[in-house]
DNA sequence: AAATTGGTTCTGTTGTTTCAGAACCAAACG
DNA sequence: CGTTTGGTTCTGAAACAACAGAACCAATTT
């Protein structure tokens, strides 16, 4: 029935829009966040470059460096039929989970950050400062090394031998 | 020695310049980043409005609310002396502590939002896509829980009984 | 009460980001 | 070869963010 076609497109919509602010907050243009939150509810799971222009009705160049972007992230990549000139982009799962555990890597550099600072303080007379600062440095550096504990144990558990 | 201490005050400038990026990678406008590396750097490590103004050359508005934005974010807040009408602001560490937890724990977004993507796309018969999503839903509830235990077991750890 | 101090808030300029539209280009097709 | 297709890159407009400068305001000080 067309209506019921019309509801879910537009419940899809509505998703888009509610998910794509999400991924926006994450760092990335609004169109971006956008072609993202599509790729991840369309149905089959891959969509061409017209589908999603026509449905995030944006321009073409638009969705073109949104895909530019997603795909150097890893969080996209595309396949292809033989005999069909059209690529059909799609959530690159694999690269989606590199890119959250890279992410979270990168937590370090606040610990490196506050050890330089305290560093640079060490021969000030203010130890009740530098003792607070070093809470937090240790606190950062205690949930680091969690997380890359974490990770490492989820690696471990999801490696296929 | 005059030079030693503009040698100083040199080094903490670069310094302020390069951790203020990085502040300002995690969402604030480049000066508020300044004003908090700042405050981490100066000796003693409370500043008032105008040697801050001073140091990092800007306009006072600038300043109050790069100001302004970290005490509500509570990551900043003054001390006052009596007879003097100025505040002196200082890096709230407690804050700071609180305001990383909460932003750690607001990783839970991410896997309700997968979550969803599932609900929408369960009656989609392309399963191959559906457990690939479900492998980064169960990914990001397991590093969830796992951060909030951590979190937990710090805090437990720290509560001054 | 007038002037000073320690800021805050408003106004406008400048720089940056996001995007549409058009020009462009390489591969495939006729 | 010329044309269509599937995009990419360039150009410029509009919206937005960051900030300087000035006006402002509430306490204090004179």
């Amino acid at each position: 029935m067309i209506t019921d076609e019309g509801d879910r497109t537009e419940r899809i919509r509505s998703k888009v829009e509610q998910m794509g602010v999400f991924f926006e907050r994450s760092g990335f243009a609004p169109i971006t966040g956008r072609v993202f939150a599509y790729l991840l509810l369309c149905d089959p799971p891959h969509s061409d470059f017209f589908a999603i222009q026509g449905f995030l009705r944006a321009s073409k160049s638009a969705v073109s460096n949104a895909l530019t972007t997603l795909t150097s992230e890893g969080l996209v990549d595309y396949i292809t039929f033989s005999g069909n000139r059209r690529r059909y982009f799609r959530i690159n799962t694999n690269g989606w989970l590199d890119n959250l555990k890279k992410r979270l890597r990168r937590m370090t550099v606040l610990g490196e950050l506050l050890d330089e600072v305290l560093r640079e303080r060490c021969n000030s007379n203010c130890s009740t400062f530098h003792r607070d600062l070093n809470t937090v440095a240790v606190f950062q550096n205690y949930l680091s090394k969690g997380i890359e504990q974490l990770i490492d144990e989820w690696d471990k558990k999801n490696t296929t031998n």
